[in-house]
DNA sequence: CCGTAAACGTTAGTGCGACTAACACTTAGC
DNA sequence: GCTAAGTGTTAGTCGCACTAACGTTTACGG
């Protein structure tokens, strides 16, 4: 009663689900507080990046490339809006939408974030070789489009 | 300006620390949504398994062995204490501490809860083979170990 | 031996991200 | 033309990671 009944070796140590949690986590912290210290959010780097690989949207198709809920979406584009890096203008073809467009502040705004989250990922793969990081990236991208672009 | 610049491919569908929060997003939900269905919730397993490998502890050393807070393991505590599943004594050896031990009914939940968390950790990483799989794991050690026990 | 620092269990509270519900409005489809 | 669906927005819920503070008890250095 004083001992451990030793029936299974760590489990919780090799649990993938426990692994995968701990690590993305560190990886948030490493990208949250480093957007931070120059005034962005976690969200920011999605939204503009994903304006500038296809180009303006509306919200709810940005919402869907940059996985982030159209609802919280708005307060993101508040933000950047508010800081000129994009602009919210109605669609004239279509009076549901809006039409989100990157500006040329925003353009710059991105790559330095470019720079940042660049820095940041290294960080986060410190320990990993060239080699595992690629592995790494693609077993988790057969993870994440097997469990689809459900949201 | 109706179309993209073009840049940088997308940065966005591989970038690490993306990845591992939607995987581990998603790990999660597996978890918590089928621990829920047994009326348990995601902390129970990793409480109740650092116990039985490692034997009785104060909550203190619990907290560390399963890696949650030790304030938020008094809530985790109470519930498995009502449950039976874990009984908390005073240590008079160390009148600080609470001794916290396993119980039988609560070796026979732990039972349970290992066979579900094995089937959730299988749908997990069901697109991937079994070396896929190890490598997964040691990756993801090698990268939790190395960003430290820092909680 | 005493006084200060540290560890412990506990309570309360903060902040944030994921997610849902409902709304007014506009467009699409039978 | 009526209904169903998509859009932007507001508000709100839930759980988790994390901090602060407290009274108590033990450890430690002078």
């Amino acid at each position: 009663m004083t001992d451990s009944p030793r029936p299974t070796p760590d489990r919780l140590r090799a649990l993938p689900s426990r692994l995968l949690g701990f690590a993305a986590l560190h990886g948030d912290r490493l990208v949250s507080e480093g957007l931070a210290a120059v005034g962005a959010r976690k969200w920011h780097y999605p939204v503009l990046a994903a304006l500038q690989e296809y180009g303006p949207a509306s919200q709810a198709e940005l919402s869907r490339r940059a996985r982030i809920y159209r609802s919280d979406l708005v307060a993101v584009l508040n933000e950047l809006a508010d800081d000129g890096y994009v602009e919210r203008t109605p669609d004239r073809a279509d009076r549901r939408r809006n039409v989100i467009t990157l500006t040329d502040r925003g353009r710059r705004r991105l790559d330095q974030l470019d720079g940042l989250i660049d820095t940041f990922q290294g960080e986060l793969l410190a320990p990993l070789t060239a080699d595992e990081r690629d592995e790494l990236v693609r077993l988790l991208t057969v993870l994440v489009a097997h469990h689809g672009e459900r949201m």
